[in-house]
DNA sequence: ACCTGAACACCGTTCAAGT
DNA sequence: ACCTGAACACCGTTCAAGT
């Protein structure tokens, strides 16, 4: 048959990591000519993760990448199905700078939990095309499962019981990815209009006070800016990072032996851990 | 000079909400034939809802839209800039059914506060494509905002200090935003899939239990499944999300009068409040 | 003031064909 | 086994032209 397309066709699921389990271009010997010309699904995901970084998942196009690898735009589908599982096979291999703990590491808790809600931020602002395709997965990568796995760890070191760990994971990682979501688009949103994200918060600011001016509305939200106490909004983000987490934390300490009536939400989809 | 096109050209932020105030197709007088064939930014906006509604984002086209609104493809372009400030319009249109609450009703504040969120939340999973504009724009059309200041004004009436509103705020609906992304997707890979939520739900698993079997990390997940209890999809997602609202309300109390240090979050981009 | 048609510079993917 | 070229059925948007 056509290349890459020796899957099973009933309806159901779809992702990468459900194909047949050796992939094109790692099999048979190496190439004959030079070694480093021969294409495999690993140069291909390399290259797609770089050229995401650089333009962003709106200018990703097959033809961009296959001009990129210096291979006419069809060649990729040799190794790769479509323009999906090659965003699936992208999404894990960044997943795999997300570093969860080792499961004997006996550090209290609240400092891995808050371990692993600083490095799914980061991977997820330095790579912001990924808060566009987590959702669009189903996220059984390799290296999202061992996240998963290491987030349902944490919760039951942290004494919650089993049947709230799903939801407390849910209240963390949910929150993360939102949070870094938006952190992720304001730094982008920025970027396209050429300003830095204190200019863009500032001329956003300026502007929504010409609009709605004297209103109650505006006068709680002026009141917050007040507060603000002249900080980078870089400094911003992290403070609200970080008390959101305390937030979470405490009451996820606070419910631990709570009302029963709560449980865990799927494993599988959107964000790891929920 | 060429429609919808009367702005400025500096370079900085875009959104419709910056344009000029009144929009094609709403100045002179009604239609001379028949009243009802004129198009308008009221009707091209509830139709572009309509068919997001029915058919998602990635269906959703200028070409598609001008064939529903039986006119050339190009007539659209009259009344709206370009494809981008026509998804803001229906965003914005769509936050209209989020009926924050009157500001002099003084119901609890938790109450409000998981009211807010549950009237997020069904927006989101009602209008699955919402998720994946929200952080493509700044968001500040007028329902929005509303939305935006309902939640500073509830979380004011819960005794948070100025300078925690705009974290706790991110806390709350950051999470709200992840967790209706992901239960929204999730529904989508099951539509998509011909299967229904509990139909994929075990699907997955089985498939997962298959892959890792007897790890340890497999035993963890394991346990977690055996303590779900027998209930649908739909209601672990109910009990999820409600003991996650718990967790932040137990939290946002617990730390209401904590360690200084903790500032808001930029208020105009990503979600409303956040 | 509003709408159209043709055109430009793109897409993802299929298919038959080359080596 | 791997790669190519041509083709199909699409995109968003511009522009000159019609009424």
């Amino acid at each position: 048959m056509v290349p890459a397309d020796d899957r099973v066709k009933k309806p159901g699921m779809r992702s990468v990591w459900l194909d047949a389990k050796v992939p094109r271009g790692s099999g048979g010997g190496a190439r004959k000519g030079d070694p480093d010309s021969g294409l495999d699904r690993e140069k291909i995901t390399a290259a797609t993760v770089a050229l995401l970084d650089a333009e962003g998942l709106a200018k990703f196009s097959m033809r961009r990448l296959a001009a990129e690898l210096g291979v006419t735009a069809m060649s990729v589908y040799w190794y790769v199905a479509n323009k999906d599982d090659l965003l699936e096979l992208a999404l894990d291999r960044v997943a795999g700078e997300l570093s969860p703990p080792d499961p004997d590491d006996d550090t209290d808790w609240r400092v891995q939990l808050r371990r692993l809600a600083q490095s799914y931020r980061e991977m997820l602002v330095s790579h912001p095309w990924t808060t566009g395709l987590l959702s669009r997965f189903l996220n059984i990568g390799p290296h999202m499962m061992a996240f998963s796995h290491a987030s349902i760890e944490v919760m039951r070191k942290g004494g919650v019981p089993v049947e709230r760990q799903g939801g407390a994971i849910s209240a963390v990682f949910q929150f993360v990815y939102g949070f870094a979501n938006s952190e992720a688009q304001f730094r982008g949103l920025a970027a396209d209009a050429g300003l830095s994200v204190d200019e863009l918060f500032r001329e956003s600011m300026g502007l929504i006070a010409g609009e709605i001016e004297e209103t109650e509305l505006f006068r709680a939200s002026s009141e917050i800016m007040a507060a603000r106490g002249g900080g980078t909004v870089e400094e911003m983000y992290q403070r609200d990072f970080t008390y959101s987490l305390d937030v979470l934390i405490a009451g996820i300490e606070a419910t631990r032996g709570g009302p029963a009536g709560a449980a865990e939400a799927p494993e599988v989809p959107g964000a790891p851990g929920a």
